[in-house]
RNA sequence: GGCCCCAUGGUCAAGAGGUUUAAGACGCCGCCCUUUCAAGGCGGUAACACGGGUUCGAGUCCCGUUGGGGCCA
């Protein structure tokens, strides 16, 4: 059971017919892979893999002046972290290749003439200042600014005045004001927008380049797309595409618009709104399983809604476009940051490890091969951090007093636990007590500690808390004896007479009432 | 400015006219567990933007207002 509105003609009896779902994800090479951007793409995805069909990476670098040197490797590269593979484009190839649109120039202009051949287009030779001075005179005249349509019917003469004077002319396709052209969206519904609204507007522009909607036509037409799923923002320009489709004779794919996913404030994502990209989000420790997770939730829900938590096949299993919404989604990391501490606790120590070591050398704790070295110790510290990360990168932060003692003791632990009576003579009392454990085991270790605390008849808390602030400096950690165990008893037995040395230097004992 | 889209708690959202005294999740608050912090368990906080219709009955349908967003220029 599939039903969904689209695509339920595809899949039959497990047999795939002709109408082979092909939809395709086309992002500008301009920055990094942002939030909105996977979502789209993970849309696609999920709606090609779940109907069987295939998934099209097209790289949209026809606005040279804005794309970015590396940006589609590195937009490439998200989607390979993310675990997004796709069937057709860059490197794997295709079919209905090239997948970059500035190696597809000669298909634009070759389309182009054939519509200005066939009379659905026009060149037209007004200058930048004639456009600018009719959009004046509209405005003054308090009327919509559009193209007037001046160059709809020029002469022979009148082009080769034109032509003489060296101007360069645009393509723009000819409009037609009667009637309506309704987008018929897969989650919006019917769209109406009134023809009048559009002017003839520009496929090609004066340099041989083709414009957006005129470009993003041909490619998913000639690239055979049976759906077009995409944000939001898209849906205006829609009507200008299906005008195109029609020129072209070409067969028109079911349009779908998604919402767009928006900054906290609400308005579009951009680059001052801070983290968003995947890229970001990859270096700051999170889990690619997390960050699918949470931006699929952005938009759609699983049907039955009260289950978040999905895997990426999971989601290929269960998405399709009629539970997408049509209202936009503000994003926010508080979520999907509680969601990769999920997945954090999902993950083997050994898995763990080796997201943990690349993080712990580049932040200095040790170098690869001293990591690996301990590999036992490092497993004890990993599982001793474990259910208290969010992020590997928190995790990796949050370990490091077990790579060097610390060198300075929490502000506020030291007023509450370093200034209380008869605290150093504790210290030191603990210290001899591991000094003494023979068999270095996490139940001696603990007993010993037990003892000590029943022979001076005290709480617990009152040697374990100082105990913790002197071996790690902080008041918030894994078990107290798991860190002791850890860190072994040459160092632990080091810190913390270091810390009663601490504390009598300051003069800190006592002084609290003072 | 014109056109288009959208409107359930702080955020994500369920809800396809009566089953809703409106799910669930994050966050926040409290309690339990406990050597701290987490994790986990339990409980709580908090919403149908507004105004008109339609209907026996509207969060759900229609219109308008307001607000937000987008596209075009």
């Amino acid at each position: 059971m599939t039903g969904g509105r689209a695509g339920k003609q595809v899949r039959r009896n497990g047999v795939f017919s002709v109408s082979e779902v092909r939809v395709r994800f086309a992002p500008s090479p301009t920055g990094y892979l942002h939030i909105g951007g996977a979502r789209t793409a993970l849309f696609n995805y999920l709606f090609a893999r779940h109907h069987g069909g295939k998934f099209i990476l097209r790289i949209e670098d026809t606005d040279t002046e804005r794309t970015i040197k590396d940006s589609a490797e590195k937009l490439m590269e998200a989607f390979r972290w993310l675990g997004l593979s796709w069937d057709e484009g860059p490197i794997v190839g295709g079919p209905k290749g090239p997948y970059y649109q500035s190696q597809r120039q000669d298909l634009y202009a070759k389309y182009a003439e054939e519509l200005v051949a066939k009379g659905a287009a026009y060149k037209c030779y007004c200058t930048p200042e004639e456009l600018a001075a009719e959009r004046e005179k509209a405005r003054l005249e308090r009327k919509a600014p559009r193209y007037s349509g001046r160059c709809r019917s020029l002469t022979p003469d009148q082009v080769a005045l034109f032509e003489g004077e060296g101007r360069k002319p645009v393509i723009r396709l000819r409009t037609r004001d009667e009637g309506v052209t309704v987008v018929h969206d897969l989650v919006h519904g019917d769209v109406t927008f009134r023809n009048e609204e559009i002017a003839d507007f520009v496929i090609m522009k004066s340099d041989g380049f083709p414009t957006y909607n005129y470009a993003c036509v041909i490619d998913d037409w000639q690239m055979g797309l049976t759906h077009v799923i995409r944000a939001d923002e898209h849906l205006s320009n829609t009507p200008k595409q299906q005008w195109i489709y029609e020129a072209l004779g070409a067969p028109m794919p079911k349009f779908a618009h998604v919402p767009m996913i928006l900054a906290p404030d609400r308005s579009k994502l951009s680059k001052r709104h801070g983290a968003q990209t995947v890229e970001e989000f990859m270096d700051k420790g999170y889990l690619p399983e997390a960050i699918l997770n949470y931006i699929v939730l952005l938009g759609w829900t699983p049907p039955d809604a009260t289950k978040e938590m999905m895997t990426l096949s999971e989601m290929v299993e269960l998405f399709d476009l009629d539970r997408v919404s049509s209202t936009p989604a503000v994003y926010d990391t508080t979520k999907m940051t509680w969601m990769n501490g999920q997945y954090l606790r999902m993950k083997t120590p050994k898995e763990l490890m080796e997201m943990y070591i690349p993080v712990a050398e580049k932040l200095g704790l040790a170098t690869e091969e001293e990591l690996r070295g301990r590999g036992t110790w490092l497993r004890k510290v990993i599982l001793a951090l474990r259910e208290r990360s969010k992020t590997i990168d928190e995790m990796v932060e949050s370990s490091a007093f077990f790579f060097r003692s610390p060198h300075e003791y929490d502000e506020a632990g030291v007023r509450k636990l370093f200034t209380k009576a008869g605290v150093t003579e504790l210290l030191r009392k603990g210290a001899a007590a591991l000094d003494a454990v023979q068999d270095w085991t996490l139940e001696n270790v603990e007993s010993s500690y037990r003892q000590l605390i029943a022979r001076e008849g005290i709480k617990g808390g009152d040697i374990i808390h100082p105990t913790r602030l002197a071996l790690s400096g902080k008041t918030v950690g894994p078990s107290l004896f798991d860190i002791i165990e850890i860190l072994g008893k040459t160092e632990s037995v080091a810190r913390l007479k270091a810390a009663a040395s601490y504390v009598e230097e300051k003069g800190l004992e006592g002084s609290k009432k003072a």
